[in-house]
DNA sequence: TTGTAAGCGTTATCAT
DNA sequence: ATGATAACGCTTACAA
């Protein structure tokens, strides 16, 4: 009493008061606190006056579970982590709310990380999930990360992980990735019935299963319709705006009259290279990228490109971890979600 | 150590070894867990050689301290909560980046949640981080959200609280916000300079700070050039795309020959009204953005704009962080960023 | 229905 | 320089 009386006195500084416990309140009842915490947890084997008296009392007290408490008692977290290469961009920043939207209202929270496509980055951010107890990761990985070993110690050490987008395909537990082979079949396929005659591919760093698959998608709707493959039209490198603007210089002198891009920023820069040089998109040449960025529809003239089913992914990803834990098997939880071409002006031929 | 064999001969599924802990590492090398928690934390009063060997031991045993046992013992965590409205935004995803910038080299990590513009899931939000014994709060609060009720229950808690962008100005704390005010000013002085002459305003939720210092600065813009105030040229409505095509009708059919609209998308939604209806931007009419959007210098014409400035927020919002934790007075920390005027081609009469 | 007591993995305060 | 011990706030057998 003397103790608490003096707490309250304090001078402002202290006056912000500790946060109450579940002991604060079994006193301030005259209760243990193992009644408490039951209580609180919902559990029925405690009356139903005491329980409302111990709940309202809490709320009066302000009380909140200390989360660390709990967490570190039950041995699990309802935290689940997860790495993305950059916030910033729409598909992963679209991910994550997709993720959220099914984690939150099971329950769980999401601590995010970003790579920034470097490996260094992504195993310490690895690492710092795994210290933080989280009950599972869902991740893409860095352009960086070319053995999947850091991705195989979170298995090993007993976590759920789901991998989305890119995704190694020697690692156990889940994953959730686009067609891709299909999606850049269908936009190849679409540049040929355009009537567009020497079709050439800009992709991105073949490490990655994103881009080989997208490659072999073209490649395969180039045969199918008893085209030759070129190799010399095909442009490997990063797919930015600037690698973009560059590599249509090259397809021209290449004599390409088309190009399937695997990402939009690259196929930007490809319109841009052809508003300096006076080349009519589409009549004269034409372009198709991937991803649907907001600003593709923007474009002048709007940019045919492939939907990458950012917030579903997000949400398959989630529902796979919920799966995991459900302890649904690995072997159901290799998911690939369909593309979609969008066609816009960038790839109407005259 | 039959034990110990035991578990090691389990069948694949329980193979998953249960994580060491400075007690595994104690009895591996016969000294006490104090010793070892002592040497892995660095601390002098352990000799050169075990400490040594004790970091050895762990790094071999694949040991990773628990955060949660530790938080809870040090009474603190390494952690801090961010809320956001939205993270698929450029802007609050390029805070994001910035604040992690200085926080993960500080020691910091970080934990994201949004809003979804909605004061209920903002609440939430709040509440999950102070279970999880955030070290402090950065946030923007929602739309939704018109009184700081819920934002002074995190000062009063202790609790270091970072507002950025929209901050209510009436909470103890620090916060980061754009010199809204002069930047709409620069913005319209630029429009009346360029010649265009019954200029009006497509602004925001009055509510909120950002919006009223934009019109304000607006205002006060005109009013420095002998203009006056017409209030029916004054649009506050949501700054969305399609609420900016609406406006700018209503604009067009006041009379307005230009509009400074406190947001890209709603200056996205007047350049397509243009559009659709053979209006000359910039020659027959102007506008202006804010936000500096990644489509802005993409439009069709490039969209002049004020730039928000996001990785810096984050960055000055994370030091702010800091400097609390290091005692600074709340008073030193109300911190102004000056908006930047990027001039492009929808401002720029024949 | 409620109380007792042990323990989750750390760290801090004593000793030695 | 190292060891013994208590405590952080919570949950959960087990007992009553």
């Amino acid at each position: 009493m003397r103790k608490r009386l003096y707490f309250c006195t304090q001078n402002k500084k202290e006056q912000k008061m500790a946060r109450p416990t579940i002991n604060d309140i079994a006193k301030a009842l005259n209760i243990t606190p193992s009644t408490v915490s039951r209580a609180l947890a919902g559990n029925t084997r405690v009356s139903a006056a005491t329980r409302e008296l111990i709940s309202r009392t809490a709320a009066e007290m302000g009380y909140e579970r200390n989360l660390l408490a709990s967490s570190l008692r039950k041995g699990s977290t309802d935290t689940v982590g997860m790495i993305v290469p950059r916030i910033n961009r729409q598909f992963f920043s679209n991910v994550i709310s997709g993720a959220e939207a099914i984690l939150n209202p099971a329950g769980y929270n999401l601590i995010i990380c970003q790579s920034h496509e470097r490996q260094e980055d992504e195993k310490r951010a690895i690492m710092t999930l795994m210290r933080n107890q989280v009950a599972g990761i869902i991740m893409s990985h860095s352009l960086e990360t070319t053995d999947s070993k850091s991705l195989a110690d979170i298995t090993k050490s007993g976590l759920a992980l789901v991998q989305f987008d890119r995704a190694f395909r020697d690692i156990e537990g889940a994953s959730v990735t686009n067609d891709n082979f299909t999606g850049a079949y269908q936009a190849t396929a679409h540049l040929i019935k355009s009537g567009y005659k020497r079709i050439g591919h800009l992709g991105g760093d073949l490490l990655s299963n994103v881009y080989t698959d997208r490659m072999e998608g073209y490649k395969k709707a180039l045969a199918d319709n008893g085209i030759e493959i070129d190799e010399s039209i095909i442009f490997n490198d990063s797919i930015t705006r600037d690698k973009g603007f560059y590599n249509m210089a090259k397809a021209l002198q290449a004599g390409c009259d088309a190009l399937y891009c695997s990402g939009d920023y690259a196929a930007l820069g490809v319109i841009e290279y052809a508003r300096h040089n006076n080349i009519d998109i589409p009549n004269e040449f034409g372009v198709i990228g991937t991803a649907n960025e907001n600003f593709a529809e923007l474009l002048t003239p709007a940019l045919t490109t492939l939907e990458q089913n950012a917030f579903d992914m997000g949400n398959r990803a989630a529902q796979a971890f919920l799966d995991i834990k459900q302890g649904k098997s690995d072997a159901e939880l290799k998911i690939e979600i369909p593309m979609r071409l969008i066609v816009r002006d960038s790839s109407r031929k005259g």
